[in-house]
DNA sequence: CTGAAAGCGCTAACAG
DNA sequence: CTGTTAGCGCTTTCAG
């Protein structure tokens, strides 16, 4: 806590506090050499100045909600990066609320957040919330929201997304090219725009290359890694199986592998798979994954810049902007020809 | 910003603003009945009390910070995500700060973490960090601060870590037993205690086994993922070059498969490696990776309840706790016999 | 049981 | 160029 105020920085100097905290902003009616005094003089007594007191004054925070689903996913790892990286030359202070993929959890933390704490949020929503009164209110209050990667596509927000329909089209196709008959379509919601989009272009995909869509190829996971694993033997031991599938989040890359290798399928040659994944690792596996990479830390940095610049503006008015950062198609041996 | 004071709920109420707060407060000064008018127009007006009005006056802000060198990282992630878990259980709030393995930037974030903004740290150290002054006046500005993986064991502080001597013989140990004759130390920095006790574990093991110790085996590598991969494509080339290899990191991992993959040693035939590492894909890599794993998301949530029992406390004292949470090492095919 | 008043540390009019 | 004053929204004595 700190104990030097701007009051006694202030009598040590026989100045008033008013032309002392003028002098620390740098402001013009002060003079260079009582500027001099108090910057030393702060610098000497390791003058802190209080932020609470400041936010409380100013109100402004100079904070950002960062609200995300999980950080154990190398796609938000990455985000974060790149959020706290511009958060940090712009002099903001990043708070972490992770929903958990729970959308109770997502409302408790959106209504905090109103309370002034922070200037903005940064958000990427979980893959249970279908509902969307809960931001609704806290984009009422007029608190600046920009979605990134995760978006709802009806609510008017600036946004930061990725081509996922083009990503979604781009992987079946390339199955497709790849010669796979019955393509899986491995999601982790059904009411997330991020996901449906990419199934969206799967099934466009699917269509001009004339191949049948099949709705038991679009398998619905879950947020249990164990579930997951059972969800995916089932598939796999099917008459009927797959010989290429898309998983279309990256949790589900390592469940799958590990499905094929306990029934002895082969990757390529039984089945081809792609993953939407930022792994460093996806080079290493057995084999290699094919992936759609996402820009995950352009991402990050380009929602958190947006944010700054509504932040800097008088009167933020919503829907400025609706980026789309494109992500890349990686082929490696994963979808090899046998 | 919420627009609906406590001084307007009060007024609504017809009652004075310090009544309303006993009475948010659950006082047991304020009649029941009161009580409940009180909070049924809080939430009828969607009253949020305003956390800095309200940290000012208590000189409690009910935020942590979090200071760690990266956040693409399974142990950090994973490590965050307990912290956070737990924060949330106690109404806290947590801020992020990355330091990228920078001593400068962890010096700055350290000292504005002490206005007052945070009522206690968390935090892993930066791998160029060799002083630690900035750490020292924190800690005697009584702000509580629990070092967790990367600690400095020279400052009294509370701590929470793993096993790292051990976990650096038993790695050791395990690739002498499955034959490895010249084994590579792969290192971060030479300040870290983190990575000088798993040194330190591993020169025990090579001297208890009748190995000899070569300073050449021992290989420090650098925070640039290019320069690591030359770094270590220029050993694994050498004439001398070693059978074994230890990871004490994760992000050699990569480079290191890569460069094997490059130059056609097959792993583990020609070298066997050990990577401490909390990757969920390290079972489905090419070969499966034996890993030293680190209890990360305990580590983080046991670090962040110390804090939080301090914070509870009157008079915090220093160096209550030293906490190790064994890791554990799990054997896959890259250690494999022939 | 309720209210009046003071003040946390800072900033921003407004005077001088 | 410097100082006085008021107040951000809340909590906490201390009276009533």
């Amino acid at each position: 806590m700190s104990q030097v105020t701007i009051q006694a920085l202030a009598k040590e100097l026989n100045l008033s506090k008013s032309t002392v905290s003028k002098a620390l902003k740098d402001s013009h009616e002060i003079s260079v050499e009582t500027k001099e005094r108090v910057l030393r003089m702060a610098k000497l007594l390791q003058y802190k100045p209080n932020p609470y007191a400041s936010s409380l004054r100013r109100k402004k925070s100079n904070t950002i909600a960062v609200v995300i689903p999980e950080v154990a996913d190398s796609f938000f790892s990455q985000a974060i990066k790149g959020i706290e990286e511009i958060a940090q030359t712009k002099g903001y202070h990043v708070l972490i609320y992770l929903t958990y993929e729970n959308s109770e959890k997502e409302k408790k933390i959106l209504e905090d957040v109103q309370s002034g704490r922070v200037d903005g949020v940064l958000m990427s929503v979980s893959s249970e919330t279908s509902s969307t009164e809960h931001i609704d209110v806290l984009h009422a209050a007029g608190l600046p929201l920009i979605f990134f990667d995760r978006t709802i596509q009806k609510i008017t927000t600036d946004k930061v997304r990725t081509d996922d329909y083009e990503s979604g089209y781009q992987a079946a196709r390339h199955l497709i090219e790849r010669g796979c008959k019955h393509i899986a379509f491995l999601s982790i919601s059904s009411h997330l725009d991020i996901d449906n989009n990419r199934l969206n272009g799967y099934k466009a995909a699917l269509t001009d290359y004339n191949c049948a869509v099949s709705e038991k190829m679009i398998v619905l996971c879950t947020n249990n890694a164990a579930e997951n694993y059972d969800i995916l033997l089932q598939l796999m031991k099917k008459k009927q199986r797959p010989d290429g599938a898309i998983a279309s989040v990256e949790k589900l890359i390592t469940p799958f592998y590990l499905v094929c290798r306990k029934i002895n399928l082969s990757i390529p040659a039984d089945v081809k798979v792609i993953g939407f994944s930022n792994l460093a690792t996806a080079q290493i596996l057995q084999p290699p994954l094919t992936t759609i990479t996402q820009p995950a830390f352009e991402m990050g940095k380009t929602a958190a810049a947006i944010l700054f610049k509504a932040l800097e503006k008088r009167n933020y008015s919503w829907r400025e902007e609706d980026v789309i950062i494109r992500s890349e198609l990686i082929i490696r041996d994963s979808t090899d020809m046998k």
